[in-house]
DNA sequence: ACAAAAGTGTTTTTTTTACACCCATGA
DNA sequence: TCATGGGTGTAAAAAAAACACTTTTGT
């Protein structure tokens, strides 16, 4: 009979004003000599809980965001993924059973930046928004792993209900736009995007435009709710 | 500190000469009075088992077919997956702790049927392909769902490794045909399913042909390896 | 000679890409 | 009046879909 842990990791994805894509990584110490390591939020599953709210209990606890869209992408299961040493330093002073067997469930989700106000959990001493060519290689465990996995994840899924809980209320095309393009990392057609947008019925047209900008303001649309 | 079960379901998806997609299940006794149940292939993982190598060895015992690929395709974590009442007369009979919580890795696999040597395990009484559409709709635990996930998945990422697994080393290409259009469950134009196979450089061409049949012989065609 | 499946190209339609100028606003 | 991003259509290219007859074999 096979007993175990069972974990859920973030990989959490925001944008800052600078239009980086960055992930939000927490920082814990690994000994008492206050060395540390990065890592994605991620915890042990409650008795009771099911996933999802697992998840999001876990990533409000980190980031003090409710309501966050959170999707399943794969199960990291390696009997060794927390065997590493630098691993087994952290897992001694926090866990009761350090030698466990730990399997996580990856989670992906995207949040607005400007809503995120850090709050670091119990063993998390920082969080920290990092731009994704900044991610150490040596996240704890095995997170660099599950952070490429989700970033491929998204780039192949890549959906309305993720791409709405980057954006406002109300936003112009060009923002759209420009998620798509950082998101999927190549540039678009303004004029494509926009016939493809048009076809799209989730995504309409509000009779607002921008207020104050120093040009043509734009029209904003929304997503159908 | 959560511990739990952690098993491994596969929806191992196979075909009859009948042209008929059908997917395996187990029959279990669910009490003594010999009533019983049908459910996916699936067991607990061993401590030291990784995901993939557990789903292997549980498919093997089942199927006795080895180096079989699997995919994950979802993990299924709720806290009521197990606690059914017809679930719960089956755990008390064969797990010690029927109350533990189970969570599950999905994994799909496409197998030969002809190569298929049925080989119940210790708590399967039987083994059996059955039709899709014959499926119970009372399968053990979540696995009605995760069937309906599993084949989900297969129609949206229907690939090479998981076609390959399904004819033999040499095939025609009417019968690669026939495969996608019972896995896509829709009609193919034949001369642009050729076009785009033609196109394809992991299936090649080979100098033999069809012996001894009926009609104009077709050429056999391999998986580049 | 007939039944059965194999094999093969062209046209039409749809989808995707490429591309450049005028517009409304605030400074 | 200038700088800034907003907004718009058309033509070319590529991809996908529709479609029917001849061939080779065993019986």
């Amino acid at each position: 009979m096979l007993l175990l842990n069972l974990s859920i990791d973030c990989v959490v994805l925001g944008f800052d004003k600078d239009q980086k894509i960055k992930v939000l990584l927490i920082k814990k110490f690994i000994n008492e000599r206050n060395d540390f390591q990065f890592a994605l939020p991620g915890d042990l599953v409650g008795v009771n809980e099911d996933l999802l709210s697992g998840g999001k209990r876990i990533l409000e606890s980190l980031t003090s965001l409710e309501n966050i869209y959170l999707k399943q992408f794969y199960t990291f299961g390696s009997p060794d993924r927390t065997k590493h040493k630098k691993d087994q330093s952290w897992l001694k002073m926090y866990r009761q059973q350090p030698d466990e067997r730990v399997i996580t469930v990856g989670y992906i989700a995207l949040v607005k930046m400007e809503e995120y106000i850090p709050h670091p959990s119990s063993f998390a001493v920082d969080a920290e928004w990092v731009e994704l060519s900044m991610v150490s290689k040596d996240l704890a465990f095995d997170h660099n792993l599950i952070l490429e996995k989700g970033l491929k994840y998204l780039r192949e899924q890549l959906d309305h209900q993720l791409i709405s809980n980057l954006l406002p209320a109300k936003f112009t095309l060009s923002q759209l736009q420009r998620l798509y393009e950082i998101l999927l990392d190549e540039k678009l057609d303004k004029r494509n995007f926009r016939k493809n947008i048009s076809k799209d019925s989730l995504i309409i047209k509000t009779d607002e435009k921008q207020q104050g900008v120093a040009h043509k303001p734009a029209h904003l649309y929304t997503y159908k709710s």
